[in-house]
DNA sequence: AAAACTGACAACCGCAGGACG
DNA sequence: ACGTCCTGCGGTTGTCAGTTT
């Protein structure tokens, strides 16, 4: 192992602590606290950098830590935490007294992922290896029809060049969300405190996902990546077309017609309908919001993406424009009024979900249609039975509301201190 | 008995973010 | 506004004891 460059330079000792390191540590802090901790191995008589000693009080030293092995209802726990927070250790920690995040990670790595693994279980979603692979399949399913579809509108664009310049234009526009939809190419525009919380803790939670599932974690189990949206049309287009209505609708063979009608001042809609095939086109070309609303019975989105965690569907919106027309498959569409009055229930919602977020867990909440958690599932609410004996979520999160919350504490934070950002 | 393997634990590294001058 | 220092975190690697071959 390297050295810390501190240790390099002061030619300071590493690797094991002798007991008498221990001892020296030990009595210091007992006796004077840590204090600054570069500082305390030179008051301390020790030949080692601060950082170095840090880590010997937090992983060993300290006296409220608990030794020995986990029990069983620990590992449950924090496999269930791990569902629910990904690789955040130190949160993890703050959950089971006495256990440090070294040793947590440590428990994980060398034991905990093998069971699950043993188990058929997806270490990182949590959820059984054969639905993960059954959603991968599908996903590489819609890809390869979208790249079909792009293509196909690639085509029938540089035939309608010829002819229609107007049409040309959406097709292009459409033909561009296509490709910003396949490649995932995404980046955030404007959004509400709601999609930023979701970006942010979906992202966090399953970060190494992303880098090896991207179009799973899209589309998969957190579909709330959605949030994020692509600007292509907003950017390229407006001056270009002025507002561009685009209408997308499958027809019963499954291929996508576009209708596309240009008014100068119009509104600056895209409504595309989900649709009903295994293709699930999500718009990206305005911010998104995942909607808090029970979607009617016949929207049929059948991709095993939206179906896996409840149906979703998502409201194509303006930033900056006050009308806004949404539009579903088999839903209605929205005024520009009754759109904002559902938008401010929608950010309420929200408000107190960042408030008090434990409380609206499922388990804690009865999963009614109306409720948050009924569509905003933590993956949590996918941990299966591993191990055989599971602590029942409402019990385990009834017994620790103020805990819960200050896992979530930091983050909040940070999410409240960036609203200001982006609203 | 010895080498190889495995698991658990301990420690280090690099980075990010906050505090402070 | 900027640079520096400190702290905390997550990933990675080293160490060692126990087990297997």
């Amino acid at each position: 192992m390297g050295r810390h460059s501190c240790c390099y330079k002061q030619k300071l000792r590493k690797g094991l602590w002798s007991p008498e390191e221990d001892e020296k540590l030990l009595s210091h802090i007992t006796k004077h606290g840590h204090g600054c901790w570069s500082s305390v191995p030179k008051q301390a008589g020790l030949e080692r950098c601060g950082k170095s000693c840090r880590l010997r009080w937090i992983n060993y030293l300290r006296p409220d830590l608990k030794r020995g092995t986990f029990s069983q209802q620990e590992e449950n726990l924090i496999i269930e935490l791990h569902a629910m927070l990904g690789n955040r250790w130190s949160q993890i920690a703050a959950q089971l007294p006495g256990r440090t995040d070294n040793e947590i990670k440590n428990l994980w790595n060398s034991s905990l992922k093998k069971k699950l693994r043993q188990k058929g279980i997806d270490l990182i979603t949590h959820k059984p290896l054969s639905e993960v692979e059954n959603v991968e399949n599908k996903i590489r399913e819609q890809k390869k029809v979208a790249e079909e579809l792009s293509n196909e509108l690639n085509l029938m664009n540089s035939e309608s060049s010829k002819s229609d310049g107007a049409s040309s234009i959406a097709t292009k526009a459409y033909a561009i969300e296509i490709e910003g939809y396949s490649s995932s190419k995404i980046m955030m525009t404007n959004c509400s405190s709601k999609d930023f919380f979701l970006d942010k803790f979906m992202s966090s939670n399953h970060e190494n996902y992303t880098n090896t599932c991207q179009p799973l974690d899209l589309m998969g189990n957190y579909p709330f990546h959605m949030g994020y949206a692509s600007s292509y049309v907003n950017h390229s287009r407006d001056n270009e077309v002025g507002d561009v209505r685009l209408t997308s609708q499958h027809s019963q063979s499954g291929k996508l017609d576009i209708n596309s009608e240009f008014t100068s001042n119009s509104i600056n809609v895209m409504s595309i309908i989900p649709p009903t095939t295994t293709t699930s086109f999500i718009p990206t070309s305005f911010p998104y919001k995942p909607s808090l609303h029970v979607p009617s019975d016949d929207i049929s989105i059948s991709t095993p993406s939206f179906a896996a965690a409840g149906s979703y569907y998502w409201e194509a919106s303006t930033s900056n424009n006050s009308k806004s027309s949404i539009k579903t498959n088999g839903s209605k569409e929205l005024t520009s009024n009754n759109t904002f009055m559902e938008s401010q229930v929608e950010e309420a919602k929200w408000y107190e979900y960042f408030h008090s977020p434990m409380l609206m867990l499922p388990s804690v909440q009865n999963q009614s249609s109306e409720s948050l958690c009924g569509e905003i599932k933590p993956a949590t609410h996918l941990v299966p039975d591993t191990l055989g004996a599971m602590l029942p979520h409402s019990t385990k999160q009834q017994q620790q509301p103020s805990q819960n919350i200050n896992i979530f504490s930091k983050d909040m934070h940070k999410l409240t201190s960036a609203f200001g950002h982006i609203e």
